[in-house]
DNA sequence: CTGGGCTATGTTAGCGGTAACGGCAGCGAT
DNA sequence: ATCGCTGCCGTTACCGCTAACATAGCCCAG
């Protein structure tokens, strides 16, 4: 594989290069390159001139070190292979873009261990904000957050106490609503799926709000069934069949997100139960997918773009409410009921 | 919101607060703080607690500046919100894992302009590689990547001129095999609907390879249909329904991805086609989603964690080849027929 | 023609670390 | 006693860029 006959792979380029061959000190390069400060219309040409030629690319270490200044946004997620987080970064990316200011992506797999070491490794940098998910954190990553001199946004959830501002929904109320829905469109034999991993702490939240609201109506779950990896789609189909095997009398099934519930809400298509009139459905998240089901399966919509536009609003300081920090954003979710439950 | 007592929110802490605080040179702390060099066991320890006590996070900005290394990957793809590269980047991330090196992500939303410009935005970081989708790129993409003088893996494609390294299949190939087991399978007025999106190269290799070998056996396409943006399973059902209207004679659908043809499948079952007596359908991707459904679709894995994998080994130094960099390694999918071709 | 206020550019001093080298005990071998 | 290690730690000189200030023309009011 040659290379292209580049005359010497040379030792990457300065500021002084791009001096050099236009003629002017490098503090006028910089400001060229920068945008800042008064430059001519005829040196500032030259300037770009010569470092388009030479294939300058400015070194932003030495940069932000200089100016104390890093255009970085820490963002702490837990996952990207949902259809939650990516639609959350879409919303952080839009708003950002015009903003200088550029999102940088860690992933904690839902550890927290794994999310303490990956916001040490990004405030190593030094961004200007942090955008992490949830309210749930080690003490030591509290400490970190509190300490770090910078807008933290902890999104998603806002049932606990954040460090800062926090943008959200209160999932303990979406599982309330979601039940007392359930209970008014007359369903009583209540059943529960989803995840089992111990720190979907929201996840654990609706079911928390969902239970409430079924014992506010005297009712309990008649039963659960909880699951971990694998295709979403397969387990679906799979807790569903156990629960319907196991508890033959239950005539709604709970989802802890859509994914899960549109396996569930296919197996009950194919097996010829009547939905919604039978077995009731409903899932969580409102994702895309559930448009092209054959049937559209009841959920609540998790806010996620907007949850990521204001988050990001914040960090730029350019959220209507104008205060610093310390804010709490409630969003409120809407339910959508779908051809799966009755009524 | 109060935040907690902090005596003071003082500037940011920097090495010589450590080394006052635990009687030893800046120099010493470095060393401790890395695991470098020869520090005596209680000094190590005094060090460490005082790092702790304070709260300290080593600045990398000024770390890198000094020892010129990065231990940043910058990992360049055209989207997060289909399954393909999330799964790219668990490979990458795995593999990287234990290597001291960290990726970073960034998005292009299938522009090549944003690429470019991500491409800046990310070298001027100074990573100590690149991993980018695609061998197409502007030329002054191109002209970057071949200066940047740091390990750049082009994934995903080979089918093409890399400036550095490779990892992928060869969509035109995969194109070719689908077809050809098609045909094998007695199949004649075939149908092709995918993505329009000007800049997926790689839809475009496949689709290439595919009518290759449809005229290879003297046929060609019957119909095509194409979409862009939406919820890629109703696209699905939508365009179906469009083409088997169109085009009554169809009997084969070729999909440039599985989650279209999921909804083609689904609109087929719906409408209670006979699968594949009647139609036969595929697919593109091996995508986790297929084992829920109702009838596994015939489709090619594209092999993404694997190819995230190697990517990651190449940047990292530790690939098997040991090649210091050029080599062009191809993977090869496997064709799951699932139950949507006969035969 | 002179001082003040531009504008366009250069100079200086770091930013917070680390590479490279230097120094100095302590210690066994000669 | 001398030498040469090795183990531990400090000093010095940057890394590449930018904030802040200094400077040099230049124009115009007084």
């Amino acid at each position: 594989m040659s290379k292209p006959p580049s005359p010497e792979p040379r030792r990457t380029l300065t500021l002084r290069d791009v001096s050099e061959a236009s003629g002017v000190s490098e503090m006028t390069v910089s400001r060229v390159l920068r945008n800042r400060g008064d430059v001519s219309e005829t040196t500032r040409e030259r300037v770009l001139e010569a470092a388009r030629r030479l294939g300058y690319v400015p070194n932003k270490i030495a940069g932000a070190l200089a100016s104390q200044r890093v255009n970085l946004v820490a963002v702490i997620i837990p996952s990207l292979s949902n259809m939650v987080f990516p639609e959350v970064m879409t919303g952080i990316s839009d708003t950002l873009e015009d903003t200088g200011l550029q999102p940088v992506v860690g992933v904690t797999n839902y550890s927290p261990d794994r999310e303490e070491s990956v916001l040490y490794e990004m405030l190593s940098w030094r961004p200007s904000g942090v955008i992490i998910a949830g309210l749930e954190h080690t003490e030591a990553a509290q400490a970190m957050l509190a300490q770090a001199g910078i807008p933290i946004v902890e999104i998603m959830d806002i049932d606990g106490n954040p460090v800062d501002s926090a943008v959200g929904i209160s999932h303990r109320r979406a599982g309330r609503q979601m039940a007392e829905a359930i209970i008014a469109a007359g369903y009583r034999n209540i059943a529960f799926l989803g995840t089992m991993m111990p720190y979907d702490h929201r996840a654990r939240k609706r079911l928390e709000g969902f239970e409430e609201a079924l014992a506010k109506a005297g009712l309990v779950l008649v039963d659960r069934e909880f699951y971990s990896g694998g295709s979403a789609l397969l387990k679906g189909r799979e807790m569903t069949e156990a629960v319907l095997t196991r508890s033959p009398q239950v005539d709604f099934l709970y989802y802890s997100n859509d994914m899960i519930g549109a396996g569930g809400l296919l197996y009950c298509l194919h097996k010829g139960i009547d939905v919604p009139g039978q077995i009731g459905l409903a899932g969580f998240n409102g994702v895309e997918l559930l448009d092209g089901l054959p049937r559209k399966l009841a959920t609540m919509d998790a806010c996620r773009l907007e949850i990521g536009r204001v988050a990001a609003e914040i960090i730029a300081g350019k959220h209507p409410s104008g205060q610093i920090g310390g804010e709490v954003i409630e969003l409120f979710p809407t339910l959508q009921k779908g051809d799966t439950i009755r009524g």
